[in-house]
DNA sequence: ATCCGCTTCAATGTACACAAAGTTTTGATG
DNA sequence: CATCAAAACTTTGTGTACATTGAAGCGGAT
């Protein structure tokens, strides 16, 4: 079975991902490989995809390293994101078919839904929504119907993931105005105004990320 | 020393890039390893890192592949880059320093030169061209002192050399024309206007790209 | 003759063993 | 006690053998 390797890949990622293992934390191999329980040459496999991905930084003979990201990177990051899933969403809005709106529509509905739910602790609907989210953005790059524009852009979206321990949980105000712009992306592309939702979008993108270092911005004029 | 992946991953890239190998060709681990002289192993490192540059595509339990690319493909490509490096030269036009004007200078000269050499036949006139204009766009992406971008961009452009032995050489022409562009984009640059030279690249990008398919192009809009 | 299933074979996937490189410890010397 | 070099140890890099998988070829039944 191919699944070994497949194993160590996801097994590491979600790792990573999840915080399980600190930015900057050396992986040794051997460690990796008897908790995953497969032998090195898998790990090693799975650690070339991580890198490839960019969520670990290898260094010649002297072994890998979960990704670090300085706020700036961070910031740079988010940069990118509003470039590349503007322009996806500008071709959605050309090349998306109604069963795309559905689908948004869909998720945006169930994330008002966790919002209703009274219930809900911080930490359990942020995980809800992170996950809601990150769908909500993956149907947005699916409906470009670009495999290439989508696949940069999702290595992108997972990157800042390695550091979400350290920002702490967004609270229920932000989720409400987050979803609140994903209505109005939603609106925009049933408009085909490929226009009206890139720059929905961007505002979506760069007014929800971490706002600790916006000293350095870019100008304004760069991301149009 | 850990030179043997090293060197299988440079010499399959090149035999990739040069065309000796043919698009869709199907690559056997065993034959490389006895042509490249290493081991299946770190030709198997090889070729992941081809995946990852997008250069080869595996197959789970079938084999790796070289990329082929449809015209439309090629020209999905030259989209993104239009987008990528034109977010590049405006950041350049900000953060960019005097040095990296003279590097643009130099190797816009070097090609104006070039082009003054009577005795240069077509298919050296075109590698050299080649080989010139490929450092001229690495140095805009330098210049924009994003390392991310700069990566994320590298990869796109090898793409489509995979195909360069289908779609022939430039003429003289269009190497003079093109490279009126550089001497274009440089001048933005010095100006510091950032969305001049966004603008000029893209022209240059888009204007210069294989015509074949222009069939299904992206709205205007696509890449303000 | 065609279709189905089995055998055979070629190529990929995985594990392990050894080699090389890097790091830390140790010990001798000033 | 500090310094530096060499040895011991840890970890990564590479080669090779074996396991597994997918495909092609073969044979028999209808």
């Amino acid at each position: 079975m191919t699944r070994a390797s497949a194993l160590a890949y996801e097994t590491m990622r979600r790792w990573i991902l999840d915080g399980d293992v600190q930015p900057g934390q050396r992986l040794i191999e051997e460690d990796l490989a008897q908790r995953v329980g497969v032998s090195r040459t898998s790990i090693r496999e799975g650690l070339r995809r991580l890198a490839a991905d960019g969520l670990v930084r290898t260094e010649a003979s002297r072994g890998s390293f979960v990704l670090e990201l300085s706020t700036a990177e961070v910031d740079e990051v988010f940069q990118l994101r509003a470039l590349l899933e503007g322009h996806a969403v500008s071709l959605a809005a050309v090349h998306g078919q109604p069963a795309d709106w559905e689908e948004l529509t869909d998720i945006a509905r169930q994330i008002d839904a966790l919002l209703g739910e009274s219930g809900l602790e911080g930490p359990a609907l942020f995980a809800r929504f992170q996950d809601l989210n990150h769908r909500f953005h993956q149907t947005l790059l699916r409906a470009s119907r670009s495999s290439r524009l989508q696949a940069l852009a999702k290595t992108l979206i997972e990157l800042p993931l390695v550091t979400l321990k350290q920002h702490g949980w967004p609270g229920e105000v932000q989720v409400r105005r987050s979803n609140q712009q994903h209505w109005e992306i939603i609106e925009a592309l049933r408009a085909r105004d490929p226009f009206l939702v890139r720059l929905r979008l961007q505002s979506h993108l760069l007014g929800a990320r971490p706002r600790a270092l916006v000293a350095q911005m870019v100008p304004a004029t760069a991301l149009m």
